[in-house]
DNA sequence: AGCACGCCGACT
DNA sequence: GTCGGCGTGCTC
């Protein structure tokens, strides 16, 4: 009998691969372990198993793994179909979901390493120069690695020296792989056996009367093994008795002392883990209820529940009941949410039971939540994470939370899998048979659709926490003030006295422009010509803070300009503003009191954004300027004035959900007002208080937005009604794409008619010096995704069949909203 | 995706 | 003359 593995790789391909494996290895290996198997001409890649077969390839012959690298599974079989689902669903490899979904630790890959072949009798004149400078290289080091060639020769093309070397029997090559996760180990310290006893002590306290350093050292060491049991790290040692760590080595070498180390997690939680649960007032209680009897015929829910009515507490309240039954929770949320305030808050709840996952960790970290899920240790009962800590090892899972559920970051746009973690989430929690509830003020289309549908289950939650009142919205017309010459700058008179009186009062607020940068475009006033980005197309926005032209789709920046590169004149004048000028008037407006701004620019670096939420929390700034950032679950307690700088971008801009968007945007914003007992203040400011969106944002009318925004989308068959898959073509030449992009718009529309757009160049229609054209294809209701998916595979093959066209990069984006 | 191979312009 | 640029094809 044969024995072969199918493995998925890390790589963008549909193929699957197959390794030819003895019948012991048959019997060991199951799907989920990890195998590293030869790849193409000499690496050793990670490959993980995905089923044993008896069936030898036909068109070629198997090769043999290189290892096993697992006891056992590290990916769980519900992972496999969870993985599975993605790449079907969202029109990618598994491979590309393996790569998305394993901690980059796991991901063993070779190195080459050369070393000299001892045998080789070689003649140094025989050697060409750069033959020489290894050879020579290799006799004061044993091995080298691929880049230290590089760097000893000082050029880039190595390959063909070495393999001339290895030719003539010089070097040896071999591929050696690495272990990337290391356990953390904290050094203990204990006195050394030989001084155990009584009178060795004493002996040992004696020995030392002449190095007073070293004695104070042990002393110290007694003192703190006599008040506690546990084991004392060296650090700790150290700074109780205030030695050096030379002084502690130095009684380590001389055997008085004994180190030794324990493996510790990376991450330690710092909540006491007993604070009780508050209880649920009467309208949380309901709710509260109301899910309950909703999950006993719907696997989802819909919680909608306005802005400070508390969500969270019912949410910990549904934890605790999935950990009494002894079910592990997911708690989703956007990226951005994920403040220590918030992880805080659940640790003191819940202790060492939870988990935190998100994109900051790094890869050591992220083994060991992943390890602790596999082992359904205690530490990981309650995982707390951004939109990939989906993917984590879960396998025995009750619930499901994904908290503001409308959140757009919760699709994943580049690279591939393109899945969103919402939906995502509803198919694991269905594997699991675990329950899942969607919480947001201002849930998204699609799945209040569904909720009405009755799909989902719908709780609503109308009153605040406290009964604070929903906030005062006043809409504020810039035509009209701008006429009657009331505008400072880009702030009205109402907003200035209003933010006058909220200091006054020694509250907090929130400016909110959604455009970060000082202005958008830099216009000459002669002839009219602005900068452009020499890689994009689109206008450079000017940054005063560094005075700079940068380009926010490709990084690129320059100096600001003097004079009109077309006319030559110095009449460049900036349109439009940002949070960088808004912040620039205000520090004018109001010169005594604390400003500050949130947005890409200010928050880069790990901690970079927490620091400013921290500040703003502690009250150190007093107004805080901002990018739609702000919007997400930020929970301060002072601020009782939120302004909108302009509504009218959020309106205008071109894409079928903006309204639905600005809606949410501008709601989620002033939620952020007035969360104590007093009540808060929003102020629009706009050209059009009369558009419908804006009304209904200023009287809560979420549910007239939903119906006259459903209106739109079944009158222009947009989701929910229809589904969407959007293509896009790139390449760096303008006619490459345009021929590839109407070649294959015209092979969809034999297919599906009048249901392809396109294809169309995108607003920015050229980025990284790439081309972009976008095709769309609408899915009416009645129509199946699955045929639909395989007909534009189908469409894509053929595609790639054509020579020219290879070159010319596709990319499907399933719901791509 | 990587990575090798192969063909072509720009420099020591 | 070589170096390194990128286009093309392949990986069990």
């Amino acid at each position: 009998m044969v024995y072969f593995i199918d493995v998925i790789l890390p790589i963008p391909l549909q193929k699957a691969f197959t390794y030819h494996i003895t019948e012991a290895e048959a019997q060991f290996l199951k799907p989920g372990m990890r195998v590293a198997v030869p790849f193409g001409k000499s690496k050793i890649y990670t490959a993980l198993v995905y089923k044993t077969h008896n069936n030898p390839p036909t068109v070629y012959e198997a090769k043999t793994i290189h290892q096993i690298l697992d006891e056992k599974p590290i990916i769980t079989e519900m992972q496999l179909k969870h993985w599975e689902w993605i790449a079907s669903y969202y029109m990618c490899s598994i491979g590309e979901v393996m790569r998305a979904a394993m901690p980059n630790a796991f991901l063993l890959e070779s190195e080459t390493i050369i070393s000299k072949n001892e045998k080789a009798e070689v003649n140094d004149s025989e050697l060409k120069d750069d033959e020489f400078l290894i050879y020579e290289a290799l006799q004061h080091q044993t091995s080298l690695k691929i880049q230290d060639v590089v760097s000893i020769l000082d050029r880039k093309r190595v390959l063909p020296v070495i393999n001339g070397l290895v030719e003539k029997g010089v070097l040896n090559l071999q591929e050696e792989l690495y272990e990337k996760y290391q356990p953390k180990l904290v050094r203990y310290i204990k006195l050394h056996q030989n001084h155990k006893s009584q009178e060795k002590l004493q002996e040992l306290l004696e020995l030392l009367s002449r190095a007073p350093k070293q004695r104070e050292v042990i002393l110290a060491l007694f003192t703190m093994e006599a008040s506690s049991k546990a084991p004392i790290k060296v650090s700790e040692l150290i700074e109780r008795s205030g030695a050096s760590s030379s002084i502690v080595k130095t009684l380590i070498d001389k055997a008085i002392l004994e180190e030794y180390h324990i493996r510790t997690d990376r991450i330690q939680f710092e909540g006491d883990g007993d604070a009780d649960i508050k209880t649920l007032n009467n309208p949380q209680q309901q709710a509260f209820e109301a899910i309950e009897t909703a999950f006993e015929n719907k696997s989802v829910v819909l919680l909608h529940g306005v802005t400070s009515s508390g969500k969270t507490e019912i949410y910990v309240q549904r934890i605790q009941k999935e950990l009494e039954r002894g079910k592990q929770v997911l708690y989703l949320l956007p990226e951005i949410a994920l403040t220590t305030q918030l992880v805080q808050r659940l640790q003191d709840y819940f202790g060492d039971k939870v988990a935190v996952f998100h994109s900051r960790y790094s890869g050591n970290e992220r083994v060991e939540v992943w390890n602790n899920l596999l082992n359904n240790s205690e530490k990981a009962q309650v995982v707390i994470g951004a939109r990939s800590s989906l993917l984590l090892p879960f396998n025995n899972l009750g619930l499901i939370i994904v908290d503001e559920e409308h959140e757009q970051s919760y699709k994943q746009f580049d690279p591939a899998p393109r899945y969103h973690a919402r939906d995502a989430a509803i198919v694991l929690a269905n594997l699991h048979k675990a329950k899942i509830l969607l919480g947001s003020a201002t849930p998204s289309l699609e799945s209040y659709f569904n909720a009405i549908q009755g799909k989902y289950g719908l709780v609503e939650l109308n009153t605040r926490y406290n009964n604070v009142l929903m906030p005062d919205i006043e809409l504020v017309d810039l035509a009209d003030k701008y006429k009657r010459k009331r505008m400072k700058g880009h702030f009205s008179d109402r907003l200035i006295e209003e933010m006058t009186e909220t200091l006054e009062q020694g509250f907090q607020i929130i400016l909110f422009q959604n455009r970060r940068g000082f202005s958008p475009i830099v216009e000459c006033t002669t002839c009219g010509t602005s900068p452009q980005c020499p890689n994009c197309d689109v206008s450079l926005t000017y940054h005063q803070y560094r005075d700079q032209l940068r380009c926010h789709y490709c990084g690129y920046n320059s100096v600001m300009l003097k004079n009109c590169q077309a006319c030559g004149n110095a009449t460049l004048d900036t349109k439009g503003f940002g949070t960088e000028q808004i912040e620039e008037e205000v520090k004018v407006l109001f010169p005594e009191k604390k400003v500050a701004r949130m947005d890409l620019d200010t928050t880069r670096g790990k901690y970079g954004f927490e620091k400013i939420i921290t500040s703003f929390e502690q009250r150190e700034i007093d107004i805080l300027v901002g990018t739609q950032m702000l919007t997400k679950g930020l929970d301060f307690r002072y601020v009782k004035l939120v302004g909108i700088m302009n509504a009218d971008n959020l309106l205008n801009f071109p894409d079928f959900r903006a309204h639905e968007r600005s809606y949410q945007l501008m709601a989620q914003v002033s939620g952020r007002a007035g969360r104590t007992d007093l009540r808060g203040k929003v102020l629009i400011q706009t050209y059009n208080p009369h558009h419908n969106i804006l009304q209904q944002v200023s009287t809560n009318a979420y549910k007239e937005m939903y119906a006259e925004q459903m209106n739109d989308r079944y009158n222009y068959k947009y989701p929910p009604i229809y589904r969407l898959i959007k293509i896009t073509l790139k390449h760096k030449d303008y006619n490459r794409v345009n021929l590839a992009a109407d070649w294959y718009a015209k092979s969809l529309r034999q297919v599906f008619k009048a249901n392809v757009l396109g294809p169309e160049f995108p607003p920015v229609s050229r980025i990284r010096n790439l081309f972009i054209k976008n095709i769309l294809v609408k899915i009416p209701q009645n129509q199946s995704l699955t045929k639909t998916k395989d007909a534009i595979l189908k469409v894509d093959n053929s595609f790639n069949a054509v020579k020219d066209f290879r070159s010319v990069r596709v990319v499907l984006n399933v719901d791509n909203y």
